[in-house]
DNA sequence: TGTACATCAGTGAACGCGCGTTCACTGATGTAC
DNA sequence: TGTACATCAGTGAACGCGCGTTCACTGATGTAC
């Protein structure tokens, strides 16, 4: 990598974590540059204000959780080719990450944003309404292809089993960093999967 | 109400929602006494500092919380004596209140207080963790009644139930703040609900 | 290989504004005798 | 009922600090000929 990204790759580091730690708002350039060791003027290089660096840390932060997503569920996908186990089969390996971080998720940015969504311009704002209407279709596509081969036990409307998948991370994330528990996530991602076994059950032949 | 409290409450309720707007760092002072109609000393009358009005907000929310679920499912188990389907019904009664409101939640203030941990003081982020782990214990309480009276379909630890009902708010709350639709929520408990009928299944008589 | 120029990745100093907090004060209301 | 005093619910002015942003600049690296 060249210099010049890998400063700014530094300041989007540091400035995420400060970000998920005490709101957009309450960062200030000022400490993000005492942690990159680099002057005011440095920042104002890589970003024009301060609004660009949310914008740009949004894109990241979207585009990373895109490629876990689909690393993951095409993952086990291999490992099991029914669209039911496969599926559950993500969810556990989705729970065995969030498991493996040591204190615990640090946050959702798109949950801060939304939190801090008086701050940002529309742009900013419908980045992140995309990313999780994204996700929805995402994760509809695989309950469609579930629901092709296997009958429900409860007739629910699959764009909200979908988004259930986005609410239960968001929902696990905001108890674990209150609890300060990094167990609460992985096991309501656990809860969501005994909810979709139960969900689906194999089609009578007919 | 005296004069005194009146004023006290009002600044609370501008405050608020400029927090779950904002984040409380991006919340000034200022901009709030300027909306309640008072100066800068009428707020420093009431709250010896910022940090004191994080606190008695947190407070007030997680009091008039507690209220809410007190009578809303108080009222549930009067309509029906059985517990399981009497939680039901809670739920139902919960979604139909999340969907009443016009333009969908405003937010959860401890979970803005989350992203927001580096700000406050020790005290401040307990009152969050008791106050979710006060939540545990209520609905916790609700489906160890239940268990003794159903079978589970699935191995689950009521606990981690218990705290699906707080991960699925959250959740449901940041999406439908994310994508401005008042809808999310209110589907998102009534998907918990599903859950429970499906969890639960009638003991055999022994 | 040498030279001229362009681009990259910043530095340093200055700006004006708004922030949280303090302090001496005041007019209105309540209470004791 | 009148008076003295205390408390309540604020006001007004001032403070110093840190914030986001601008601008003229510079040394190091890359490229063309």
């Amino acid at each position: 990598m060249k210099k010049g990204q890998e400063t700014k790759s530094r300041i989007m580091d540091i400035a995420e974590a400060a970000i998920l730690a005490k709101g957009f708002g309450a960062t200030s350039i000022e400490e993000i540059i005492e942690e990159a060791g680099i002057t005011k003027s440095g920042f104002f290089y890589h970003f024009s204000d301060k609004n660009a660096l949310a914008k740009a840390l949004l894109e990241r932060y979207i585009s990373i959780e895109d490629e876990l997503f689909d690393g993951l569920f095409d993952r086990a996908q291999e490992l099991h080719d029914d669209p039911l186990h496969g599926f559950l089969i993500g969810l556990k390996l989705l729970s065995e990450l969030m498991a493996d971080l040591p204190n615990g998720h640090p946050g959702c940015l798109i949950a801060t944003y939304c939190y801090n969504e008086r701050l940002f311009d529309k742009e900013v704002r419908e980045l992140s309404q995309r990313a999780m209407l994204s996700w929805r279709k995402r994760f509809r596509k695989a309950f469609d292809k579930i629901a092709e081969k296997y009958d429900m036990r409860d007739d629910v409307d699959l764009d909200h089993l979908a988004d259930m998948v986005s609410a239960t991370c968001e929902g696990g994330i905001v108890m674990t960093k209150t609890l300060r528990d990094p167990d609460v996530l992985p096991q309501q991602i656990l809860m969501l999967r005994s909810y979709i076994k139960l969900l689906f059950t194999e089609r009578k032949p007919n």
